[in-house]
DNA sequence: CATTGCATGTAACGCGTTACATGATTAT
DNA sequence: ATAATCATGTAACGCGTTACATGCAATG
């Protein structure tokens, strides 16, 4: 139920299209809660059903530009200071680490050893959006600083976590 | 197409029954991968059909005791070394972030706090399962500590970035 | 004999992914 | 002209959740 409050919460920032919100989606939500072009659309729609959002604008091609109403702010920050945050974190990288003894001590070590890499790549990754978003003084690039940090440190965890646990196989 | 490898990976120590299957779950894998009875007796059902895993008894009540095949075990080492991980992780509790300028600072910080709170306890309740699985010589228990490592690692990554974060907001 | 535990399944619904389909407008 | 970009949608399929349904066996 979150793509929902995603795009609210994008709308709360100014109005936009479906369009527009695809393309703040990738530079800024991508990490957090990616979501896709299909799925955007058909909850605009619900959105709109539901009063929480409206069109305000119908432009070329179709465009129609959405706005949230101050029943979508209501239940935006409902959404945020009254609805515990989901606990269960699925992870497939985890779960291949207990059945790590159906191969071989050296394929186990080799497993750790890439994921470590991978989480150091993405730090450097991030550290790389770092540098493009420095500047920014929207709301949206205020907080996405804040989340940026999260994604840092988490990777950084991870790695560091990979790295020891391929030393804890011999 | 993980829970498919989680069944696997459990039969992989040896035959069980979907019941058995469903309390190691719950032991086990349940903070990595949580599955519902539903979704795990289906799964059985498609695994049978697929010949990755066999009935090999049948008992009182209806009891099926399943196996898993070599082909099971083939396609198990597959995913553990052939399929990368998927790296989209979900998270509403740092969805909510992007969009903490719709509520009050206080509000913000507040949200912020209890989500430091919430970290500390999980890492806190992870140290007691720690001590609770301390001994343990299968290769579940083994891989589980490292796995539960990685979680106390990450709560306590999670919850000093909440405490960073929470300074941030003026 | 009643409760608890063992044991398996079905049905409805929502979210997410992939692929497909269509067309208008702008820039080169 | 034609390619790129803007722009919206539909359909099929799978996974995950919740709720429901059923019944046997062991324990006290």
């Amino acid at each position: 139920m979150s793509l929902r409050h995603a795009a609210l919460g994008l709308l709360s920032e100014g109005p936009a299209s479906g369009y527009d919100l695809m393309k703040l989606f990738e530079v800024s939500l991508s990490n957090t809660w990616p979501a896709t072009q299909s799925q955007l659309y058909a909850e605009l729609g619900k959105l709109a059903d539901a009063g929480l959002v409206d069109v305000v604008a119908e432009g070329p091609r179709g465009r129609k530009e959405y706005a949230i109403t101050p029943e979508g702010l209501t239940e935006l920050r409902r959404w945020i200071t009254d609805v515990e945050p989901a606990r269960a974190t699925r992870s497939d990288m985890l779960l291949r680490v207990f059945f790590l003894a159906q191969i071989s001590p050296e394929r186990a070590r080799g497993y750790l050893h890439r994921q470590a890499e991978l989480s150091g790549k993405e730090a450097e990754r991030l550290e790389g959006v770092r540098g493009f978003v420095e500047s920014g003084t929207d709301n949206l690039s205020v907080y996405g600083r804040i989340a940026l940090e999260y994604g840092l440190r988490i990777s950084r965890a991870q790695q560091e976590w990979a790295e020891w646990a391929e030393e804890q196989i011999r």
